[in-house]
DNA sequence: AAACTATTTGGCGAAATAACCAATTATTAA
DNA sequence: TTAATAATTGGTTATTTCGCCAAATAGTTT
């Protein structure tokens, strides 16, 4: 029954990726660092919208952030992740196919 | 913008995975399919509780279900899942870290 | 110091999620 | 056909999550 554990704080990972506008964070961190100021123009949402993301992805152990000057630079800290939204897009794509889904990853 | 759609889908089967209780029905069906009474047992709630989230599961393509006389048979539809779990459990093994996670699948 | 910009925090209402109970469906067995 | 078992569905309530606004914080520039 800590398996029980264990899950509550898998859980808690995946809960901090499960929302449209924090993958659209992810998809921009793929590519590199971004500041504040240019994921809330990806996601289209107010500032402070995305900052909370932001801090919840960090809580979770998903991004982290550098400071600089007025700016805050965040990043990924977890390369797997976008392997593992390769997995899920299989289920996305197979959604209505019966057959089990294989994916290679 | 219509990254935004396809980020929707995403964040609907990561929402299917982000709960102790399926994780755990998950962690039970790596080992093969389960009838829906077997996984009640696991997660220690109502059954109905356990067949609504397995319906959730089901409808986000993760897995799928045969009916057999009175019970119905869940199985897992997408092996890598597993993979993936084992992503997050390296988010949360490092989770007080401060050096970046370097995960290998 | 005052003004300005980027970000975070606190608070509130709205929407989504979760769990239980009761009732229903489906199948088997008597 | 009645009784019993496995599972699902509907309804209700409690909790969590979301998104905006306003206010606060931190660093820069004048």
């Amino acid at each position: 029954m800590e398996n029980n554990q264990r899950n509550i704080k898998r859980a808690d990972v995946i809960k901090a990726l499960a929302h449209p506008s924090r993958l659209a964070i992810i998809d921009r961190l793929e590519k590199g660092e971004a500041c504040v100021c240019e994921l809330q123009k990806i996601v289209n949402a107010d500032m402070s919208t995305v900052s909370k993301h932001l801090s919840l992805m960090k809580k979770a152990g998903l991004v982290e952030d550098r400071k600089e000057g007025l700016w805050v630079y965040y990043r990924l800290r977890v390369p797997c992740v976008i392997r593992f939204l390769d997995c899920i897009d299989a289920v996305v794509k197979n959604g209505n196919n019966p057959w089990s889904v294989v994916c290679d990853n």
